[in-house]
DNA sequence: GCCAATTCCTACTATTTTACTATGTTATCT
DNA sequence: AGATAACATAGTAAAATAGTAGGAATTGGC
């Protein structure tokens, strides 16, 4: 639900990883490019991968490419990978309190709808149209 | 932009405030009912007359009360006192990356839509709401 | 088969934020 | 005057964030 580097550097990682179209580029190169930490990203990455937004290729000549289109890759699914937020919806309320009355109480059902919303929206920013966005900006 | 206890215990509180229709109430009162920590209530309480949603009655048989009618507060408003999310979009990538060009950059950009739109969605859910829907939920 | 380049894995650490506690001061009602 | 409240500020423990560090496993090229 949150929006830390991890989601930053993650999205800003997978563009460039999503402009070598399909070739293995390597962290190292990702990171001298974006200029970011090498051995950060490598966690970000594993992530990533368990994510399957995308692959990796071990070895010499190795690095990564995007596990599917880009416009099959969403904000959703990077936050979802790069943060760790599982939503769980919580309210610390008793049971014996009126306003945490309901499994979920309605203040569980406040966030939970809340996050649905956040979600929906994140689903429908893709990383090609960041992308798109991207080409646009720079090519004057 | 994200949800800790301190809006979660900011809403219950408020919800106590606000059911006592205009009587103000007391911090101990709200405390106890809701079982939120004192002290640390104080504070939020301040953050929360700061921004003119409570007003403060200090001395004996003094307490608080809603600054204005719940119907006219809102989770954003609740939220931006709470937290302490004066959002400010961030993109950490220098200007002679192609992916920054442009003041605020694609990226920024994007956390500035995310947060507007998250935002609007929080203007839509009003305190009086929140509070209908515990009536209904406990009344059976 | 060896070496270099790469991903993979795990542990450690510094900084910041969160979620409080503690102690007192000031204001108001009776 | 005394009780009851808000107000103010400082400290603190635990968790999350944002990294570093060191090495093991995998693969391509010579």
């Amino acid at each position: 639900m949150q929006i830390t580097t991890k989601t930053e550097y993650s999205v800003r990682a997978l563009i460039e990883v999503g402009i070598h179209e399909g070739n293995p580029v390597s962290l190292r190169e990702i990171c001298a490019a974006q200029q970011l930490p090498e051995k950060y990203m490598e966690q970000l990455f594993s992530k990533l991968k368990k994510k399957n937004i995308i692959i990796s290729i071990p070895g010499a000549h190795g690095g990564y490419r995007l596990a599917r289109d880009a416009k099959d890759i969403n904000m959703q699914n990077i936050m979802d990978a790069a943060e760790d937020n599982s939503y769980q919806p919580y309210c610390s309320g008793k049971p014996e309190n009126e306003f945490c009355i309901g499994n979920p109480c309605v203040l569980q059902q406040l966030w939970q709808d809340l996050h649905l919303h956040m979600k929906g929206y994140l689903e429908t920013l893709t990383l090609q149209q960041i992308m798109d966005r991207i080409k646009e900006a720079s090519h004057g």
